[in-house]
DNA sequence: GGTCTATATGTCGATACGCTAGGTATCGCT
DNA sequence: AGCGATACCTAGCGTATCGACATATAGACC
């Protein structure tokens, strides 16, 4: 129930992560902030949601980690996309693509 | 994952069925079929995702059930819009066009 | 030195949704 | 009599997201 707040990733957070992370590696908290701020505040990642994703889209090899320092001198663990990876996020960019024609195509209708 | 069918409702399928319902009062079996239909065969609705849902919403206040002879002279549940259903679509088709452009959004990002 | 905020990662339990797989019954066609 | 399509339903499973919590460090401010 959206109430309060109306955020829902239905779905499409693996997506967005590895839409994210193919723009260059990066870190699961940075992640969350990039997708915030180019989303315009839409997408708000919380860590409930976001760190337990970073984990499944590594176990299936679709990203790679790596431990490294961020600019700040602190510890941060960054992802990589790998060729899979890669590979999954065409199939599924043009999966939601088809998604949403879909349903606009039902929004659409009128008669 | 999507293995072999790569059909996913993720959680649009109260704003499909709620739009298809508003197009004209209509019994569960018939509103999967439309949906496929609208959709192109893009939405194949499961028996065990439709009935649930149709309950849900009946539950929530924003369809409203009423046994009625079909064509064909079998029953059938019709199902119709409240006022709170209307609003509630209204709602979350805006909801649905802030999300597809958020992801679209993010989707384009090249830099 | 002590406190606070932002950064950074993680787990746990609850909740909800869609799927698979079953079940019931009626109608029309052959 | 048998079959497929229509029409309804439930139970159990897997899994994704959320909310709340736990941990630790760096920098700023007093």
């Amino acid at each position: 129930m959206p109430e309060g707040k109306a955020e829902y990733l239905k779905g499409t957070l693996d997506l967005l992560i590895l839409k994210i992370v193919a723009l260059g590696p990066n870190h699961g908290y940075a992640i969350a902030q990039r997708l915030q701020q180019i989303s315009k505040d839409f997408f708000q990642v919380h860590q409930g949601s976001l760190y337990p994703a970073l984990h499944r889209l590594e176990d299936r090899g679709l990203l790679e980690a790596e431990w490294k320092d961020t600019e700040t001198g602190r510890d941060a663990k960054f992802y990589t996309l790998t060729r899979k990876g890669r590979k999954h996020l065409d199939a599924e960019v043009v999966n939601w693509e088809r998604l949403s024609e879909a349903v606009a195509l039902v929004l659409r209708t009128v008669e």
